[in-house]
DNA sequence: CAAATAGTGTCTCTAAGACAATATCAC
DNA sequence: GTGATATTGTCTTAGAGACACTATTTG
C-alpha cells in the first residue's frame, strides 16, 4: 500500500487546469467637505477608489484596484497588498463581498475574481498626501433605486462622472447580486462588484461596530451619526441615534471648538 | 498605439502562477427520526454529508464532498456539481460560506477552497436511495460552545463519532471565523469550514426564506418551527412563532392524519 | 379518559421612530 | 440676539418573549 509520502511524491499539480485568481477591492472612505458657511459642519460624502487603466483589456476606462494572487499569500492578504501598493494606507476593515467567477468575465482569459470591500479613514489619505498626477482617484459615490426599479451607480470626481445602471437580481442569505445592464465606462463586470460591495457596506453599518471604522480616535456623536447617514443616505433623528449608540461610547472630557455653534463632546469607543 | 486586440493575442496567461482553485461544500439536510411511542412526533436531526477519502492525503478520514473547478463553469456550478456527484441530489439553495486560502492547508501543494454551505431536502435523498456501501454518509451534527468558552464540532454516523475542537476567532459583518484546535479525524481544514458554514446557517436561519429550503411543498406549521428549533437548537414557544410566520405562508384546506393526537393543518409558502 | 400535539389570547418588556424642548457657542 | 449645532425627555408603536388556556385526535 502506498505511503501519504510516496502518494504525494508522484502526485502533479499540473496535471489539472487552473485559473487564474484576482482580487479586486472597493476601497471606501468617507471625504468630509468644508462648506462656505463658517457655522455649518462640514459635509460628507461617500468615495471609493478607481484607477484609469493604462492598458488592454479596457484601456482607459475606471477599474477597481486589484490583481492576481501570489504564491504564499492569503487572498486577503493580496487584497491588502493590493490596496497598499494604490494609496500606501493599511485598511482598516476588510470585508469579503462575493467571488465572481462567470466564464467570459475577463477577456484575457479565465480569471475569477474574490471581491473585498475595505474601509479606510480619511486621516490615513490625508497624511500619505493625494498624488493628483496619479492615476488613482477617488469618487464620490450615489447609488439608488429609480423608479423604474434598476439601479442607478453614479461615480464622480471632478468633471469625471460614470453612470452604470443595474438589475437587482437576487438577495439570499444577507447578501444581494446585481446583474449589469449599462457599465457606464467602468471596467470588467467591475460596476456589478460595487453594487455589490456598496450593497454590503450598508448592510454592514447597521451595526455599530462598522461605522467606528470609518471614525478617528475621538470623534462627535454627531459626526458619527453622519457617517450612518451618509452611507446609508438616510437621515436619522439625533435623539434615536444616540439611545442606540449609548451602550457602544464612552466620553471624554474633551470639546470641539471653534465652529460657530454650540461646541460637541468628543467620544471614543468603548 | 497597441489595439486591443494585438494586446491579447500578445497576452500570454500562462505567464503567471496559478493556485488550483477547488469548492468544498457543506450539505446540509434535516433527518426525521420516527419515536417509538405512537402518540409523539418524529425527532429532527441536523445532518452533514461527509466523504470516506480513499487516498492520499488524509487517508481514510473524512471529508467534505467538493473537487476541482473546472473550466467554462462558475464557482456555484463546480458546487452544484459535486454535490450532484456524490448524492444525485440538486441542492434547493446555495449559500456562500467563505474562501480559504492559507498557505499549506493543502499538502498537495497551493489549493485555494471555496467553501459553500447548500440545502438539501429529506424528501429528494429518500426518492435517490441512500447507497450504504457507499463512501458518503449522513452525520447528525452538534455544535455547542462549552464551559471554557471553545467550541466543540460532533459529528456522528451509527458506530463512528467524529469530534472536533474549535476557538471562536473573529465576527465580523456578520461572518464569524474558527481556528481548529483539534481537527477530530476530518480532512484538511474541513472542521473550519463545516463550523464557519453552520454558524453561517444559524445566521441565515433567522430569516423566514431559508426555513422554506428545508421543508416539503406542504407542511405543517409544527414542522417548520421543528426546523428552526433543530438548526438554532433552542427551543420556541409556538404563539410566538406563529406570530412571526404569520405573514409567510398560506393554509390549505388538508390536515395530517393519523397521528395519535390532534390532527394538524397544512400550509404552503406565500 | 389519558397523552400528546394543535392552536389562540394577552400581558410585559424592549427597541425604534417621531416630536418637542432646551442648551451653548461664534459672530 | 441670530443662526447654527448639541443634547435630552417622552409619547407612541411594533415586535419578541413568557404564560395561560382551549381544542382535537387515537388508543
Amino acid at each position: 500500500m502506498q505511503s501519504e509520502k510516496e502518494f504525494l511524491s508522484g502526485y502533479n499539480i499540473e496535471d489539472y487546469e487552473r485559473p487564474s485568481v484576482t482580487t479586486d477591492v472597493v476601497a471606501f472612505m468617507i471625504r468630509s467637505e468644508e462648506s462656505d458657511n463658517y457655522k455649518r459642519n462640514s459635509e460628507n460624502k461617500l468615495s471609493i477608489l478607481l484607477i484609469r487603466r493604462g492598458q488592454h483589456p479596457f484601456r482607459d476606462c475606471w477599474a477597481l484596484p486589484g490583481g492576481f494572487l501570489q504564491p504564499g499569500e492569503t487572498i486577503e492578504a493580496c487584497a491588502v497588498r493590493e490596496i497598499g501598493e494604490e494609496t500606501n494606507v493599511t485598511p482598516v476593515a476588510l470585508m469579503p463581498v462575493a467571488v465572481f467567477s462567470e466564464p467570459g468575465r475577463d477577456p484575457r482569459g479565465w480569471i475569477i475574481s474574490n471581491a473585498y470591500a475595505c474601509i479606510i479613514s480619511e486621516d490615513s489619505v490625508r497624511q500619505t498626501g493625494g498624488d493628483d498626477a496619479s492615476d488613482a482617484q477617488w469618487f464620490d459615490v450615489g447609488f439608488e433605486r429609480n423608479k423604474d426599479g434598476d439601479f442607478s451607480l453614479d461615480l464622480c470626481y471632478a468633471h469625471t462622472h460614470l453612470h452604470a445602471i443595474l438589475t437587482q437580481e437576487e438577495t439570499r442569505f444577507g447578501k444581494t447580486s446585481f446583474a449589469i445592464r449599462d457599465s457606464g465606462n467602468l471596467a470588467f463586470d467591475h460596476a456589478r462588484i460595487i453594487a455589490t460591495a456598496l450593497t454590503a457596506l450598508r448592510e454592514g453599518v447597521k451595526s455599530i461596530e462598522t461605522v467606528f471604522d470609518f471614525l478617528p480616535e475621538k470623534f462627535t456623536l454627531s459626526a458619527m451619526q453622519k457617517v450612518q447617514e451618509t452611507i446609508l443616505n438616510k437621515s436619522i433623528l439625533p435623539a434615536n441615534f444616540r439611545r442606540k449608540i449609548r451602550d457602544f461610547v464612552v466620553e471624554t472630557d474633551e470639546y470641539t471648538q471653534g465652529a460657530g455653534h454650540r461646541p460637541a463632546k468628543l467620544y471614543r469607543r468603548k
